[in-house]
DNA sequence: TCAGCATGCGCAAACGATTGTGCAGCTTTA
DNA sequence: TAAAGCTGCACAATCGTTTGCGCATGCTGA
C-alpha cells in the first residue's frame, strides 16, 4: 500500500527542492531542461498527481459545485442534472449533490454541508415548501454565488435560469381551440409555486385571446400528490358541463389524472384530450401520453446554469470589482406535438 | 463582502494565539472557563464554521465519497442514489456525483477527477463496456476504497453489494409455469454482463426443474439499445411456436418490448405475458407493467453500499492492521407481482 | 521553604503546493 | 576587466487548522 505520492517525495528522492519541482512540473523557464526532464520522469513512475484539496486550499478554490434539487428520481431532475455535469466537466468542475426531499429542513442542512465543504457555488431549484431563504442569503454574503433554476425564488435579487410558461401555457390553450375544443380545464399546482402563478396567467390569456370566457369552475389545484390531483378530477367530471380538454401542472399530474378517468371509464384522448407540461421521455411508454406538451428544457436549463455559474466565478477572480447585478436568464418554452412511436 | 471567518480572526481579536482558540472550540480541558467563553461567544457571532478544507486536508481526510453510474435517468439508478444519499447524510457524508454513460472513457475521466479530488471512497456500479480495471485498481493501491454496486466486477478481490438474480430468475420460471405456461421465452441482457449470465443460468434451472427442455430458439440477447430489442421480439414472434410467456431483462426492455408487440397487433399479457426484472414505480403508469417482476431493490442496495463504504473507512482509521479480506454483500432478490392500481 | 504538580496559555511544526525573493555562477558587453 | 545581465536553483512564507511541547504562575504538602 503506497501513500500518493507528493512533490516532497520526488524533491527528496531527486535532491532537488519542492519549489524546483512545483516548477518543472508547470514548465517554468527558470528551471533547466536536465532537471525538468527528471522530474517529469520521476513523477510520471511514481504517477504523480496534484493533491487537489492542498491547491484548492491554498488557492481558496475547490472546484466543486454543490447541486441541491428536490428529487433526483424525477426525470426532470435527472435531466437537469446531467445537463449540469456536462457542462461542469467540460470546465473541470465537479459537482456535490444533494436532495431536499421538498423539506425546507432538508435543504437547509444540505446547503450547510456543502458551505462546509466550501463549494465554490451553489445550484439550486428550491424545494416546494421553501419560503425563507436565510440559508442561502448567508451564501451569498460569504461571496458564495447562487444560481437558482426551475424554481426559482420570487425576489430580484438572484441569478436565476428558468423556463417561462406563460407563453407556453397561452400556446396551448390556442392549439386546443384550434382543434375544436371549447371546455378546457386546468389542474395548477399549488398557489405558492412561481410556476403555478405563471400557468394560470397563461391560462387566462390563453382562453381570453380565443374570445372564450374564463370558467373557474373548470380551474382545479393540486399539491401534486396523487390523491389530490384525484380529487381535482373528480371535481371536474362531475361539474354539469364536464370538461372536453384538461390541461395538468405536469407530466406527473398528467399520468395520475389520466389514471383517475381511467378508473371512471372514460376514455382517455376521446371523451376527454389530455396534454400537459414537461414532455419527459417516460411518458412516451405510457398508454396515453399528453397530446401536446410544454418543453421546458430540463437538460438545458442544468447546462445553462452550470455555465452561468463558471461565468459568474471566472468575473469573480478576474475583475476585483465586484459585479452587483444579477443574471436571469429566460427559456423558451416551446409546444411539442407527442411523437407517435406506437402503431 | 465579508470573508469567512477564521480562527486566527477570533485570535486577533481576542489577542489570544491560535491554538488557544483551537483548543476552546473543541473544549479542551486545559484552557481556563472565561477564556474558553468569550472565544465561543465571538465565534458564534462571527458565524465561524471551520474550514473542512483546512481540515481534511491535514487530517488527510475529505468526508466526500465519489459516486459513480452509468445513467442518473435510469429511475433504478436515481433510487440507488437517493440511498447512497442518505446514508452518507446520516454519517456527515457528502457525495460528489458523477456519470459514465456506460463509456469506459468517460469512466475513466470521472474516477481521475474524483481522485483528485480525493475523495475518501469511491462507489460505482460499472459501465456495460468496462472490462478493463486499471483505473479503479489505481485506487486500492493508494489506499482509496471502492464499493461496487449492481453492475459488478467479476473477479473476488473487490468490496460488492448486488443482488443475485439467479434464485429470482428461477422463482419467476415457476410462477409462469404455474399459471400454465409453457412456451417461455427470455430476451437477455449483453453475455459479458455478470447480470446477464445469472439470469440466463436461473432461467435454464427454472425451466429444467419444471422438467421443460431448455429451447435456445426461445433465447434471444439485446444490447439495451430500442433496436435490438424489437429485432429480438422480431425474432421470437417469427419462431414456429412462438412463446407465451417472455422474460426480459429490465423493466426499459419490458416497455420497448411491449411496444413492438403492440406494432404486432398482439395483445399484450394475453397473447404472450410479459415478466421482467426492477419493479420500477415508472412501470405502473404504463399500459402494461410487467405481471410480475423481480424486485433488486436498487434503494437499499446503495444504502447498503454506503454503509459498507464507511465501516470501510472506520477500520481504516481505527486499526492500523490493513484488513486484506473484501466485503460481499448479497441481497436478496424477490419475486414482486404487480399491484393492480389501475382498475 | 522548596520540590513537585496542576493550570493556563503560547510557540512552532506539520499537511502539500505555490510563489516572491535571494544568491550564486556564468556569460555578455562596453 | 568590471559592471550588468542571465541562468538555475534554494529558501521561506503562505493558506487554516491541529497538536506536542514548553514555559510561566500559583498552589500543595513534607
Amino acid at each position: 500500500m503506497e501513500k500518493l505520492p507528493t512533490i516532497k517525495e520526488i524533491a527528496k528522492r531527486l535532491n532537488v527542492s519542492v519549489s524546483t519541482v512545483s516548477r518543472a512540473l508547470s514548465d517554468h523557464p527558470r528551471i533547466g531542461l536536465g532537471t525538468k526532464l527528471k522530474i517529469k520522469q520521476l513523477a510520471e513512475e511514481l504517477g504523480y498527481e496534484p493533491n487537489a484539496q492542498a491547491i484548492f486550499f491554498k488557492q481558496k478554490k475547490t472546484f466543486v459545485i454543490g447541486v441541491v434539487i428536490p428529487f433526483i428520481r424525477e426525470e426532470f431532475f435527472s435531466q437537469a442534472i446531467s445537463g449540469i455535469e456536462a457542462a461542469a466537466m467540460e470546465h473541470q468542475y465537479t459537482i456535490l449533490f444533494g436532495q431536499s426531499h421538498d423539506d425546507p429542513e432538508r435543504e437547509k442542512a444540505v446547503v450547510e454541508a456543502m458551505k462546509k465543504q466550501r463549494v465554490d457555488g451553489l445550484i439550486i431549484s428550491l424545494s416546494k415548501q421553501t419560503n425563507k431563504y436565510e440559508h442561502l442569503e448567508a451564501l451569498n454574503k460569504f461571496e458564495i454565488p447562487v444560481v437558482y433554476f426551475d424554481r426559482v425564488p420570487p425576489f430580484k435579487e438572484a441569478h436565476k435560469v428558468f423556463c417561462n410558461l406563460y407563453k407556453g401555457t397561452v400556446d396551448m390553450v390556442g392549439w386546443l381551440f384550434n382543434k375544436g375544443y371549447r371546455r378546457i380545464a386546468f389542474i395548477n399546482g399549488p398557489d405558492k409555486l412561481n410556476a403555478s402563478k405563471e400557468r394560470m396567467n397563461g391560462y387566462i390569456e390563453g382562453i381570453s385571446k380565443q374570445k372564450l370566457k374564463v370558467d373557474m369552475q373548470m380551474v382545479e389545484k393540486t399539491d401534486l400528490s396523487k390523491e389530490s390531483t384525484h380529487n381535482a378530477m373528480k371535481k371536474l367530471l362531475a361539474l354539469k358541463h364536464p370538461p372536453t380538454a384538461i390541461i395538468t401542472f405536469n407530466d406527473y399530474v398528467h399520468m395520475d389524472a389520466v389514471q383517475f378517468a381511467q378508473k371512471q371509464n372514460i376514455l382517455v384522448n376521446k371523451d376527454i384530450v389530455f396534454v400537459s407540461y414537461a414532455n419527459l421521455p417516460i411518458t412516451s411508454y405510457t398508454a396515453f401520453p399528453p397530446l401536446v406538451s410544454v418543453e421546458q428544457y430540463p437538460y438545458g436549463q442544468g447546462e445553462r446554469a452550470m455555465e452561468l455559474m463558471i461565468k459568474i466565478l471566472n468575473e469573480k477572480t478576474d475583475n476585483k470589482i465586484i459585479n452587483t447585478s444579477f443574471y436571469v436568464e429566460e427559456m423558451p418554452a416551446t409546444l411539442v406535438a407527442y411523437q407517435q412511436t406506437i402503431s
